[in-house]
DNA sequence: GCGACAG
DNA sequence: ATCTTGTCGC
C-alpha cells in the first residue's frame, strides 16, 4: 500500500506554527463529499478500523479489516512515543503509527474508521482527516467525547439511531454554524434511569458528514462503537500489555 | 486571567 | 490513553 501524500506525515520536530500549517494543508487537501466511498456497506465492502494503545515506552497501533462483519486481516505495529498528548494535535502523536498499521494490511480497505475526530476539529484536520489524506482512503472519525463545536439540537439522552448536528463555533477556523459532525446515539438502554453517551461522528476524507453517520450506524453491530474500532482497540490493548510481540 | 481540552 | 474493584441493571 502506497502513501498518496508522504510529505504530510506528521513529524515530531515541528513547532506549533509548523503543526498548524501542516493541518491547514491537510484540511485543504481533504475532500468532504462522497467521492470514492461505498454508497452502502454490503458484503463486498472491506471496512477497517485502527486504534492505538500505549505502554510506558511505545505506541502500539492495530488495524483490523472486516468483510461482511467478519475480521479477515489484522496488523499490529510498535513505534516509539515521540510527543505527549496535546488536544488538537493528536495526529502528531498517533498518526504515524496508524498509517504504518493500515499500510501493513494485505489489501487497501474501502473505508477506514478512525478513533478520533475528522472535520470536527478546530482547524478541520483531526486524525481521521490526516490519516485519510495521507493514504487517500475514505475515512470517518468516531470520538467518545466532544473536542469542540456546539450541539445544534436537543441535549442527550437520545433514542438509538438519533443524530444531532454539531456545528462550528466562531472561534474555529471553519465557517461558523456549518455542520462539522453529528452526535450519534449508536446504542441505548431501554431504562429511564441510566443512559449511554452518544459518539461524535465526523467525516475524515472522501465522505460527507451524513454518509459518515450512515456507515458508522451500519458497522456498530449493536454496540456503542463500530466493530472495526472495537476489534482494533482490543488488539492494540492486548499487544501493549504483553511484551511478546517484538 | 479563566476555563476547555479527541486520545 | 492509563491507573483499577466493585457494583448497578438488564
Amino acid at each position: 500500500m502506497v502513501l498518496a501524500h508522504p510529505e504530510l506525515v506528521p513529524t515530531a520536530d515541528l513547532d506549533r506554527d509548523a503543526m498548524n500549517r501542516l493541518q491547514r494543508v491537510v484540511a485543504e487537501t481533504a475532500i468532504v463529499a462522497d467521492e470514492g466511498v461505498p454508497a452502502t456497506i454490503d458484503a463486498r465492502v472491506t471496512v477497517a478500523g485502527v486504534d492505538q494503545a500505549f505502554s510506558d515506552e511505545a505506541v502500539v497501533s492495530a488495524a483490523v479489516a472486516l468483510r461482511a462483519g467478519e475480521p479477515i486481516d489484522r496488523t499490529v505495529v510498535r513505534r516509539p512515543i515521540v510527543l505527549p498528548y496535546i488536544p488538537g494535535y493528536l495526529s502528531f502523536r498517533e498518526a504515524p503509527a496508524s498509517v504504518d498499521a493500515v499500510t501493513g494490511l494485505s489489501d487497501r480497505p474501502d473505508l477506514l474508521v478512525v478513533d478520533g475526530n475528522g472535520l470536527l476539529h478546530p482547524r478541520g484536520a483531526g486524525i481521521a482527516t490526516h490519516v485519510g489524506v495521507i493514504l487517500d482512503i475514505p475515512t470517518v472519525g468516531v470520538a467518545k467525547s466532544l473536542l469542540c463545536g456546539r450541539l445544534d439540537g436537543p441535549e442527550p439522552p437520545y433514542e438509538t439511531g438519533t443524530r444531532v448536528p454539531i456545528v462550528a463555533t466562531d472561534d474555529m477556523a471553519l465557517p461558523s454554524g456549518s455542520t462539522i459532525g453529528y452526535a450519534v446515539q449508536t446504542r441505548q438502554w431501554d431504562t429511564p434511569d441510566r443512559h449511554i453517551n452518544p459518539v461524535y461522528v465526523s467525516p475524515g476524507h472522501r465522505v460527507s458528514p451524513e454518509t459518515a453517520v450512515d456507515h458508522v450506524l451500519a458497522t456498530v453491530a449493536g454496540r456503542k462503537l463500530p466493530e472495526p474500532i472495537r476489534l482494533a482497540d482490543r488488539a492494540a490493548g492486548e499487544a501493549a500489555r504483553s511484551g511478546l510481540h517484538r
